[in-house]
RNA sequence: GCCGGAGUGGCGGAAUUGGCAGACGCGCCGGAUUCAAAAUCCGGUGGGGUAACACCCGUGUGGGUUCGAGUCCCACCUCCGGCACCA
């Protein structure tokens, strides 16, 4: 073996790893485990097993916390570096439905495949803990969890999850009494209206129950997508009105959905963002897609009715500037309101407006419609009688759905108020233009804003909105609150690829869960498994489960027949806590035991949690919403599940489009002098994220044949910051390949075993002392690699070692006190090639199983140094110095040097400017 | 429109708290090896300038602070990402 000959030693070692059990993570209570180690859990997010296996994308990912997991072993950690499969979902069964084949036997052979290169890329994860979310050992526990979810509710006082039980023997013991509208109240509060928990049935208890519990069936409008005939979460819709997978039509219709309360999160989620260390981009995101904003409710009364309409604005201090309002067409007092006369302008509004999608919404947005009630409402500040429309600009799902219109003050109110030749008032002073021609919305002073009790005039905007805050406050007329964006989120799903639910639906309507001891409720064997898909948005869902065997749909408790929930849970659940089961992967009595769970989750949860940034707002928050209300319950001890967070960058790569701009096989383009073509015909070149749209895929498995996977390794490590997006440039790889053939050629004793190649110069490595300079250059770079590593700047640290190899190329042999530590950090850059040469040198231990050098501070100190010396700025001369000499000492040694002395004869020194081991500089005139 | 992030050679990118800009790699140029090519090895490589030095100019643009600015402050330009009728 003389030459370099990457594939054989990377099977080599691959097998002698798996056979060494060299990356086992012991939990406690594991035999070999030990205690006096501190940990580190370092995890990757999960892949999702599609049938085009896996991209450079995911090396680039799975490379990077293998080389952190290798890092913290060598530096003395228990290291969890663990691996599973995400393989619920619509894509998984697409890819069945394409290819006719039930999505287990697809999701396993699409497991098989990425397990395969996976392993190919040397990647050291603990495959003792691997986990599919399709396992029915793993989705149990997400059902338990649900259950979790299904008997908790949030108590509002000790703003957390706490079991339902609570709440009902707190009903029980009369503590809480049922009002008319369903409500809780205290037993302080009983009146003729309220009853007892013991005067309802259980159904009216459960209906009770079910606005309180974090996870419930409601019937809200939901996004729903006829094409794939299914439901979807808010998240999963773009802002087009489009469903994320497939980009097909989106409608709102309301439909009975199961709902997790993640609204009740929304403080802690939001604070809780500063305990970590994440991405200030992700953090904004998710801040922004909470959509925290404080205001007020105010209630405006109705001309000639008793009831009010409640409006929610963030500018109360505006209030005495509102001319009009405006309620969404969906609003429920809309029908109520309207006058004879406007009934028909309001129906027809009110119907065009109910089969616009968000998309057209969003088109139209620029131009304000909208239909007069005939109805009015009554200003609470000065009594004005403003009239009440509804438009489509005001949306039913934030805030009340009504809003107080100031068209001075906001531009939608403004722009609505100009085409319907609506008053407009300045109630606020500031801006440059005229408010008759457009909206005024920053901040100022208040005017024209008083009545006979209280007056705004004069304070500034955050005064006057706490003043007239207070005055409604005392009139009884609103209050204070804060509005979220945020909404409930869907949880179900009309699919058959997911996990079931465990619940039941008894013959009069009763929903009941299925007990802890008869989980899992495993999916059904069913040939027919296809989604029930349709181009009409008023089809009714049908879940796939429908069609499941009556054995398994029907379920009989104390004599009475149960259905089965026949929706199945979104793709998101399996992947909102699979960073526990890591914990404790084989555990059949719970999710994870406390002992490992408190282990490897000390600290902040999962150290280092290194993925995509596309999962910012959905598998990122939803994992926070469960862990929180996991951490609640005393599920777990952390109050977040990762505590720092990396965002990897895209890899990009040349893509290229003929002349009708259809995207060509980016591997069959011809380059000749700057021009591109792809079968003869001409080309333009274009940068884009790799993958299949573009057709400028590199499949990582094809580079590891050609090249060995440590160069991979280190050539996607070599391109930039992990966290920013790169091109992929295919001729750039032979840098880092020929450096791991200069590694070889410089350590390998067996390199020089043969004449071929050049350079070769034989055994290199002896063991004789190194010299001064030597361990200089070797320390500078243990130093720089060192922190390099900590802060995951492997691309720095992958120079600072190519530069120290290009320095022992240069030496006539290498001393064994160099060699040595200089493999070890090569380690969990080019583990193969590391070992390798390690063993050739005589070792019996593994590499990976070698502690990390530590820099020696003396030889990082120069002994002696040459230092600039400046006058006003410019290098006029340089001294050589002493190490440890003062700032006196420079000062007088640059001073007195000839080439300065004679520079600054006749002159006045000023001031002198020392900065040690740097430079000197003498301002003189 | 609002909120984030970023602008450094032909290219990817380096540069502790402000301290010799361009580490390292690609590419390119020259040389070695070769019948030749590929591969490999050695040397050079920001621009201008010079026989060679010297010297001058250089981190998106314009100002500022400083003995000294890629780095700090102000204004602007460009690109990328997110959100978007959220009251």
């Amino acid at each position: 073996m003389s030459t370099y000959q990457s594939t054989d030693i990377e099977d080599k070692w691959q097998n002698l790893w798996s056979q060494h059990g060299t990356f086992r993570a012991p939990s406690p209570g594991d035999g070999n485990f030990d205690a006096s180690r501190p940990k580190y859990y370092v995890l990757s997010m999960f892949p999702y097993p599609s049938g085009a296996g896996m991209h450079m994308g995911h090396a680039l990912n799975y490379t990077s916390t293998d080389i952190v997991a290798r890092f913290k072993k060598l530096r003395g950690y228990n290291v969890l570096h663990p691996i599973g499969y995400d393989a619920f979902g619509l894509p998984a069964e697409q890819y069945a439905v394409e290819h006719g084949v039930h999505p287990e036997i697809t999701t396993n052979q699409n497991i098989d495949a990425i397990s395969r290169q996976l392993k190919r890329l040397g990647l050291s994860f603990d495959w003792g803990r691997v986990l599919s979310t399709t396992d029915v050992d793993y989705y149990k526990w997400t059902q338990w969890i649900f259950l979790q979810l299904y008997n908790s509710y949030f108590d509002e006082d000790q703003e957390k999850a706490v079991p339902i039980s609570e709440l009902v023997s707190r009903l029980d013991s009369g503590e809480l009494l049922v009002d008319e509208e369903g409500k809780l109240v205290s037993a302080s509060a009983a009146s003729a209206q309220t009853r007892s928990w013991s005067e309802l049935n259980e159904i009216g208890r459960e209906n009770i129950l079910a606005e309180y519990r974090l996870a419930f069936l409601g019937e809200v409008p939901v996004n729903w997508c006829p094409a794939l005939g299914t439901v979807l979460a808010n998240e999963e819709v773009t802002n087009e009105g489009r469903s994320e997978r497939g980009n097909h039509p989106v409608f709102k219709r309301p439909l009975k959905q199961w709902m997790l309360r993640i609204t009740k999160y929304c403080e802690r989620l939001l604070a809780d963002l500063d305990l970590v260390n994440w991405p200030e981009p992700t953090k904004m995101m998710q801040r922004n897609w909470i959509g925290r904003s404080e205001g007020a409710n105010v209630d405006f009364a109705l001309e000639g009715r008793d009831d009010v309409i409640r409006v929610f604005t963030t500018r109360p201090d505006t209030l005495f500037g509102a001319t009009y309002m405006v309620l969404a067409p969906e609003h429920p007092l809309v029908q109520e309101l309207t006058v004879d006369e406007q009934q028909a302008d309001v129906d027809a509004y009110v119907k065009s407006a109910s089969e616009k999608t968000d998309l057209d919404r969003q088109i139209d947005s620029k131009e304000k419609t909208g239909v007069f009630t005939g109805a009015y409402a009554i200003n609470p500040v000065n009594g004005e009688k403003i009239p009440v429309w509804i438009a489509d600009y005001v949306m039913m799902g934030y805030g009340t759905g009504a809003i107080m219109a100031v068209p001075g003050h906001d531009e939608r109110d403004h722009a609505f108020a100009t085409a319907f030749k609506l008053p407009i008032i300045r109630v606020v002073d500031g801006g440059d233009v005229d408010i008759a021609d457009a909206a005024f919305t920053g901040v100022g002073n208040s005017c024209n804003s008083a009545n006979d009790e209280v007056s705004l005039n004069g304070l500034a905007t955050p005064e006057a909105k706490r003043t007239i805050t207070k005055w409604l406050e005392c009139k009884g007329l609103g209050e204070g609150t804060v509005q979220y964006k945020l909404r409930d989120w869907l949880f179900s799903r009309q699919r058959y690829w997911g996990e079931p639910f465990p619940i039941l639906h008894g013959p009069d309507g009763q929903v009941v869960a299925v007990d802890e001891a008869d989980l899992p409720v495993a999916l059904p064997e069913m040939e027919d498994f296809k989604p029930s898909a349709s181009d009409d948005p008023d089809a009714p869902p049908r879940p796939p489960l429908g069609r499941a065997p009556e054995s398994w749909r029907i379920v009989e408790k104390d004599g009475v027949k149960y259905e089965r929930e026949l929706n199945t849970m979104p793709q998101w659940a399996g992947s909102c806590w699979y960073y526990l089961r890591f914990c404790d992967a084989k555990n059949d009595e719970r999710f994870a035991s406390e002992d490992a769970e408190r282990y490897w989750m000390d600290g902040l949860g999962v150290d280092l949690y290194i993925g995509g940034v596309e999962h910012a707002v959905l598998h990122l928050l939803y994992a926070r919403f469960w862990h929180k209300v996991l951490y609640d319950l005393g599920h777990v001890s952390t109050p977040e599940p990762f505590g720092w967070l990396f965002n990897q960058g895209y890899i990009q790569a040349a893509a290229y489009r003929d002349e009708r701009g259809v995207c060509v096989e980016a591997s069959e383009v011809e380059e000749k002098e700057g021009e591109y073509s792809h079968n003869g015909a001409p080309v333009t070149r274009e940068f884009g994220k790799m993958g299949k749209s573009l057709k400028n895929s590199v499949d990582p498995t094809v580079v590891c044949e050609e090249y060995g996977a440590d160069t991979l390794r280190l050539y996607l490590m070599y391109m930039g910051p992990l966290d920013q997006s790169k091109p992929w440039e295919m001729r750039d790889i032979v840098g880092p390949h020929r450096f791991i053939q200069r590694v070889w050629r410089n350590l390998s004793p067996a390199a020089g075993s043969d004449d071929e190649g050049g350079g070769v110069k034989g055994e290199r490595v002896v063991d004789r002392d190194p010299t001064n300079d030597e361990l200089k250059s070797l320390h500078k770079t243990i130093a720089r690699v060192t922190d390099d590593m900590e802060r995951l700047g492997f691309n720095t640290a992958i120079a600072a070692l190519i530069e120290l190899n290009n320095d022992l190329t240069k030496w006539d042999d290498i001393p064994r006190a160099v060699a040595e530590p200089f493999l070890v950090m090569l380690t969990p850059l080019a583990p193969h090639v590391a070992e390798e040469i390690w063993s050739q040198l005589g070792h019996e231990e593994l590499v990976s199983e070698q502690t990390w050098p530590e820099a020696d501070k003396d030889f990082l100190v120069e002994d002696e140094c040459e230092i600039a010396v400046q006058i006003l700025g410019k290098v006029r001369s340089r001294i050589t110095v002493p190490a440890d000499a003062d700032n006196q000492a420079l000062e007088s040694a640059a001073l007195s040097d000839e080439k300065i002395a004679s520079l600054i004869e006749g002159k006045t020194v000023r001031k002198v400017i020392v900065v040690p081991g740097k430079l000197v500089n003498i301002v003189a005139n």
